[in-house]
RNA sequence: GGAGGGGUUCCCGAGUGGCCAAAGGGAUCAGACUGUAAAUCUGACGCGCAAGCUUCGGUGGUUCAAAUCCACCCCCCUCCA
């Protein structure tokens, strides 16, 4: 596959040759200069992390498993939680400014993220510990004059307005930009060089859309702390269909197992399209990249159903959710879709709530099928519910039910309590009759 | 502060007095086919069983009738100062 590397021993030392072979790497800056930094010493490594919402979800994932990567190739890896950066919102790529969220919102947020950011990494192994920071610590203290003065003087607008990142924005018909989104990559890069001067940190990975902000970075090191700092870019996910990653019927999928379950996690990475599993394997499993082509290999072989997303479930699923968190999800997906529905027994369908399947009460009389397919979720009004019941999309326990009379009761449940209601091919929710 | 251009249903984007719940595309959902794929085809996509009701930045107004006209207000963009 790639011809400098017949001695996988020592490729595998090489943590940028190996991250190539996963089709990990769109950037370098520093190129081999940045390939012997790391072959010859252990270094410190960052990425960043804003707060835009509550929990991290699956796009992050591959930045984070790329610091944990370079973390077990030796080096030292530096999670940063954007405290302040997420405070401005980062303007790279997006096509329109961003509403500003409160600092009490933003800082809950922060504190929501550090445990996620940190359940990947290896925080107690010695030298190369990971270590959690926030650049607000830098940033707060700092007055406007002074950051104008020792940090704002470095940048030419002029360079800034030819960023790729900005650019469109800039030219983009009805939209504009606010000085403080602008202001965005003097934050990123004063943070690059905060932490080569605290840590040494001379390495900074982020996704594609973050080219800007970290060459911005280089520079900015290079000018205040006279050093030569380095940068990686790894992909951004996309899908083969061009539909947007990391988004499914219930909406983004979330690291956080209160958002999304690990069914719904596990079920999600299931369903991957066949054109995008391999490559997700490599971006989001430790598999190696020759472990991933011989399953592609036997897959394709096959002729059958592939075993790859099957595998892919299985690992990024117990990475985020640990194994207790992968076995709850396999059992749900056994229980709903292998097999027989009307043979679970009263413990299995306590288990299966236990295990995060969505779960709601109904009241015992005139629980009609119409009012509960709404007051579960599955359908979002009346009407659609009727709608689906009329295209022979919801069943009870096995049971296709098209009449929107259907009433639950004791006699058609199961284990006098239980149904199991599935709209769609896909989408199930447990009922319990209450009372 | 001045001049001009905009704000339409999840997104993009038509619509300039009735035929508009509002074209078209995307996304999404369901069904068929399948492998809990993909592609394809069919259907749905404001709410309501229905009559009908509530929507087109906001508030008032003109009119038998407004997303479309008028007034004021809010927000966004561009250029000038």
């Amino acid at each position: 596959m790639n011809s400098s590397n017949n001695n996988s021993e020592e490729s595998s030392k090489d943590i940028i040759a190996d991250l190539q072979s996963r089709n990990m790497v769109v950037q370098l800056a520093g190129g081999d200069e940045l390939k012997s930094h790391l072959a010859t010493d252990s270094r410190a490594v960052y990425c960043g992390f804003d707060p835009t919402a509550s929990s991290l979800h699956i796009g992050s994932m591959v930045p984070l498993l790329a610091l944990k990567r370079f973390q077990m190739a030796g080096h030292k890896p530096i999670a940063l939680v954007g405290g302040a950066t997420g405070m401005i919102g980062d303007p790279s790529f997006k096509d329109s400014e961003r509403k500003l969220n409160s600092s009490d919102v933003i800082s809950d947020w922060v504190e929501q993220l550090k445990p996620q950011l940190s359940q990947f990494l290896d925080f107690d192994c010695g030298e190369n510990s990971a270590v959690l920071v926030n650049n607000l610590d830098w940033t707060k203290d700092y007055d406007v004059l002074s950051f104008l003065r020792d940090v704002g003087k470095h940048f030419a607008v002029n360079a800034m307005i030819q960023k790729e990142s900005v650019k469109q924005r800039l030219e983009r018909e009805g939209e504009g930009i606010s000085f403080t989104e602008f202001s965005y990559m003097i934050l990123q890069s004063f943070d690059f060089a905060e932490l080569n001067k605290r840590y040494d940190c001379t390495v900074q990975i982020g996704g594609s859309d973050q080219w800007g902000n970290i060459t911005g970075g280089i520079d900015l090191t290079r000018r205040m702390n006279q050093a030569q700092v380095y940068g990686a870019t790894l992909p951004l996910v996309t899908k083969s269909d061009g539909t947007k990653f990391g988004k499914s019927e219930s909406g983004t999928i979330w690291l956080d197992p209160n958002r999304t379950s690990p069914y719904a996690f596990y079920q999600f990475w299931l369903g991957t399209a066949d054109a995008d599993v391999y490559n997700f394997m490599k971006y989001f499993t430790f598999l190696s990249a020759h472990e991933i082509d011989a399953i592609e290999t036997t897959d394709k072989a096959s002729g059958t159903k592939p075993e790859a997303q099957g595998i892919l479930a299985r690992h990024v699923t117990e990475l985020a959710h640990g194994e207790q968190g992968l076995t709850a999800a396999t059992r749900i997906s056994e229980a709903l879709f292998s097999g027989d529905i009307n043979s679970l027994t009263g413990d299995d369908l306590q288990q299966l709530e236990l295990d995060g399947l969505p779960c709601s009460s109904i009241a015992a009389d005139s629980a009609g099928i119409v009012e509960v397919l709404v007051a579960t979720e599955l359908a979002k009004s009346n009407k659609m519910a009727r709608e689906f019941l009329g295209n022979n999309a919801v069943s009870v326990n096995g049971q296709l039910v098209t009449e929107p009379d259907f009433q639950f009761s004791a006699e058609n449940a199961l284990q006098g309590r239980y149904f199991v209601l599935k709209r769609g091919k896909k989408l199930f929710h447990l009922g319990k009759l209450a009372g």
